[in-house]
DNA sequence: TAGAGTAGAGAACGATGGTTCTCTGCGCAA
DNA sequence: TTGCGCAGAGAACCATCGTTCTCTACTCTA
């Protein structure tokens, strides 16, 4: 019999391909256990019900987003390309076949009306994000404004590029973003300038 | 016996009404024939099936939004002005009680990844909306790559001023359209400066 | 080897989904 | 008045949902 963490890991990582591609109430708990080999008893004994499941999901995506964003940043140079780098890490992701969008906020749309648990879940996320990239927007030197602007056309960036199938949304939004930092440092002097 | 064009209408509402504040399959048929008291027969009749009407809905949604964007613009003064107003459009939308996201991304979302019809009438609703914005943005007489970076503010601000409940979002949507434009503009003066 | 405990497969269950059908009753032409 | 046709209400239908239960079979201990 396989381990417990295994089949957790089997269990959640199934379910978030199948809801992220599909949606969750299209996804019956039958193909969940069916596509992750692990039995619907197993299933309910590590979850007591489908919104549990999908509360796990979500951690786990918290949790890549994050190692995500960090890795993109830690890649970066200076503080400003720590900030531009979310949108590198942006573009990178929307050109993953299965991208369909933020998952946050496709599962939002779909559950968050009636389930508190998950619309709580969400709103975590995105304000956990929103500390991020305020984090980010003070080590560069820039006023704290700047964060939710940026913020924004993240979020922007991941409906459209989902919607339009245009990887190079995320060009646009990283441009924006270019932008808004430099007229928020008080570069004034338009583009082409370095701004290391 | 009731209208035809009038038992349209009234399904189309309703179906709206709930789908936008539950989720499309978490309302049932029965539900939407109880809340606008017409027959589920005459439902069929109307609409094939439910993505039909869902279908329906979005049309209509469609036209609302534009009749919306159109009055904001009008009602605004300056070409630059008009730009903006549509950011204006959307801080009025976000007060309401029902406000609950953009309907078009919350079905994507839910039904985008199954659905070829439903996703392409979201996708055209999106592509729209671009064109739109780039008129505004040709007859302020700014470049053309602005459009996109609007676009992007104004869906990111649809989507976080629902989770976060902020109704704030949409100052901060405005801020950064209005930054963009004066860079686009050239007007490397910075804020305070009026712009007629 | 015998027995206890447990995991897996999937049948079963009640609810609910989208969709269709039946039945009742009303309006209207001749 | 009589018969026809259509609208409305909601029962019926079949599939599928989330969840639970049963039964089989295997593993490990003494």
């Amino acid at each position: 019999m396989i381990d417990e963490e295994t089949a957790r890991e089997r269990v959640v990582s199934t379910a978030d391909r199948l809801f992220y591609a599909h949606g969750v109430q299209a996804v019956g708990m039958d193909t969940v256990r069916t596509e992750a080999g692990v039995s619907l008893k197993r299933i309910y004994a590590l979850f007591p019900s489908k919104d549990d499941l999908v509360l796990a999901v979500l951690r786990r995506r918290t949790h890549q987003w994050d190692t995500g964003v960090t890795g993109a940043v830690s890649r970066a140079g200076t503080p400003r390309d720590q900030v531009l780098a979310v949108f590198d890490f942006l573009a990178e992701w929307f050109l993953e076949d299965a991208f369909r969008g933020c998952a946050f906020i496709n599962v939002f749309g779909e559950l968050g009306g009636d389930s508190d648990r998950i619309a709580a879940a969400v709103r975590e996320q995105k304000a956990s994000f929103q500390r991020r990239v305020t984090e980010l927007v003070h080590e560069a030197g820039c006023p704290g404004h700047l964060a939710p602007q940026l913020v924004l056309l993240a979020e922007g960036a991941q409906t459209t590029a989902a919607i339009s199938r245009d990887p190079g949304t995320a060009a646009h939004a990283r441009a924006a973003a270019d932008t808004l930092i430099r007229h928020a440092l008080g570069d004034f002097q338009g583009p082409g300038v370095s701004g290391t």
